[in-house]
DNA sequence: TTGACAAATTATAACGTTTTAATTTATAAA
DNA sequence: TTTATAAATTAAAACGTTATAATTTGTCAA
């Protein structure tokens, strides 16, 4: 745990300078003296200091990924991402910092920013849901006051680096999958209002609605927070309000599995009576029943194409900044039982 | 992103080494002066370099979690051990710093301790999951070339640091429940049997059984993978192999959830024709139809005393060793209706 | 042999902190 | 006033690397 490059030399009968060479390989050290060097390394078992170096590299080879904390990480999509991230960076030689937020408020955002700042981060991968003010606060902090960031899932900004999810074709293609199934009547539980990810998907199920020319009344759409519980809640206002209901969007799988409840407990047989659409595409929507038909995000990608976009804005980053860029990541509808209308 | 304690100090007019200890509050610095130091900081947007202050500290406040990647972080149970660890690590004022393995083979295991060793990380959770020649290999790991280490959900073990939860009794209580619903002929779905979790739990069910003078038949017994569709064929099996079947246990929810579907797919209904516990607790069984009995594992809690002995451990470590401490957490029975005879 | 030139190595100075020992400044007693 | 003592500050060294510029060593042609 402590031995030093200046021991590696002592042992070797070279000078640091010349252990640090054959270490990154960036001066050409002659074979023999090479080998005597790892040799040394090996019978001291030693470790570079990873501080150090990054002390006079300027450079510290550490992501920091900034993630609202708690439920979050339990939920299937952040895991994804995250999973995304790791890889892609592990490929690119990066270590992986996480950071947790409650709020997020104004000054946990900044308290945080500044402690990744404080550990030299190379960049900082920003996984926070994008809400109200969010994203204002977000937009000001650009200054070389801190490393470069990448927002994912947030809505495309220009100003910023985003990697975001078309959700609004999303939820279009899920609707569209149950008007083309013959339905005419078909109800939304959205998330919370104040994401963006629910916005756009209620504008989705909305814009799918228009198009075939059917009707997007107010009745049929239920906000929930993203839990099953306000599934099962919502699933039963839907079915209060319109008698005629014939299919259902929910805006997650959760909640999905919540609605799923509320119809079997309510002597209501998916799909025979009422066809049902997830999304997420979680590993256990197939195992429900029946299986759920749901929206695949495409997270894991989500997470390496941010973590690819970073790594340049890092390297360019010492020329001049690279411009801002979005990606936008299409997804696709997986169909299962849920919504295929048995006639 | 890069005033120094340099500037800072010039800027107003004292010595670096003044503002060093305006910062740690270790030394005692004149009230004017200390003023004039934060004001300085604050104009200049000072953030301290967390490296070379780890650098010459010998002390980088990190801890380094080790986890076994992807399909794991979506996995209800690593998600919440990680966040009770980032609590207790984030009220200590440690960072964390997340290392993935995918084998985990011996090498990799050894690379991964090595790159976690380079960053100085002052200790390490150990969250892979025991199978085979690993609890081995880690016990070699000890001497001092590591930071100290403790060790998740391994089984107990003398020469080692481990947080564990009592798999044996939690099983035990979820069939000894079963029991005294009155069932007679109980089958069992375990996960893989080269996790000591898996054991334990089958271990717990055939001691509960035994107990009550019941049949531990190995017909009784299948082996899943943790995965749901492994609890659905091995519900398809117990089902087929015994007719008389009145309750099964199910080692974790997603299992139970795919027995829940092969229920119903062959029009069995629980829990009117057979009674069903899962374990884990996952927020999603409570809206599974019937809502799922399951055992609660304290997961949460588990990762705060991990990081609380690790602490004490990096603390002490500078006089003498702590010794090796094991602490075991009692899991808790949650009943719902998948298990709750209606007569 | 001696140069001339390339290749390999080294000494030294950073990187941004904290700590130690030394020094200055303030305070109180004589 | 002085002197003794406490309080506040500072200069310099250290932490473990890498980069730069200087030096040594080796090779080959003249």
């Amino acid at each position: 745990m402590k031995t030093t490059v200046q021991d590696v030399a002592r042992r070797a009968g070279v000078s640091a300078g010349t252990v640090s060479n054959a270490l990154t390989g960036k001066r050409h050290v002659a074979e023999a003296t090479h080998r005597r060097i790892l040799d040394a390394m090996e019978e001291l078992g030693y470790q570079p200091n990873l501080m150090a170096r990054g002390l006079v590299n300027q450079r510290s080879h550490v992501l920091s990924i900034v993630i609202k904390e708690f439920s979050d990480l339990g939920y299937y999509g952040y895991s994804s991402v995250l999973t995304g991230i790791q890889r892609k960076a592990n490929q690119l030689g990066y270590s992986i910092m996480l950071h947790f937020v409650d709020g997020p408020s104004e000054e946990e955002i900044f308290a945080t920013l500044n402690q990744v700042s404080a550990h030299r981060a190379d960049g900082v991968l920003w996984v926070i849901h994008e809400i109200e003010g969010n994203r204002n606060w977000v937009r000001d902090i650009h200054p070389e006051k801190y490393p470069p960031i990448v927002f994912l899932h947030m809505h495309p900004d220009p100003a910023l680096s985003v990697v975001s999810i078309d959700n609004q074709a999303g939820a279009n293609m899920a609707v569209s999958h149950l008007i083309e199934q013959g339905c005419r009547t078909i109800g939304i539980i959205t998330g919370p209002l104040d994401w963006w990810e629910s916005q756009a998907r209620l504008a989705g199920w909305k814009n799918a609605l228009q198009q075939a020319g059917l009707d997007a009344d107010s009745s049929l759409v239920v906000e929930g927070d993203w839990l099953a519980d306000s599934g099962k809640t919502g699933m039963e206002t839907l079915l209060d309000r319109r008698p005629d209901l014939d299919a259902v969007f929910a805006s997650n799988d959760r909640m999905a599995l919540g609605a799923l409840h509320t119809a079997r407990r309510r002597g209501l047989s998916i799909p025979e009576d009422l066809l049902l659409v997830g999304y997420d595409n979680t590993p256990e929507g197939a195992s429900y029943w029946p299986p759920l038909t749901s929206v695949r995000q495409g997270l894991l990608q989500s997470g390496q194409i941010a973590v690819e976009d970073l790594h340049q804005r890092i390297e360019s980053e010492i020329n001049e900044q690279t411009a801002p860029r979005q990606h936008i990541i299409q997804p696709e509808l997986i169909i299962r039982q849920s919504s295929m209308r048995s006639r």
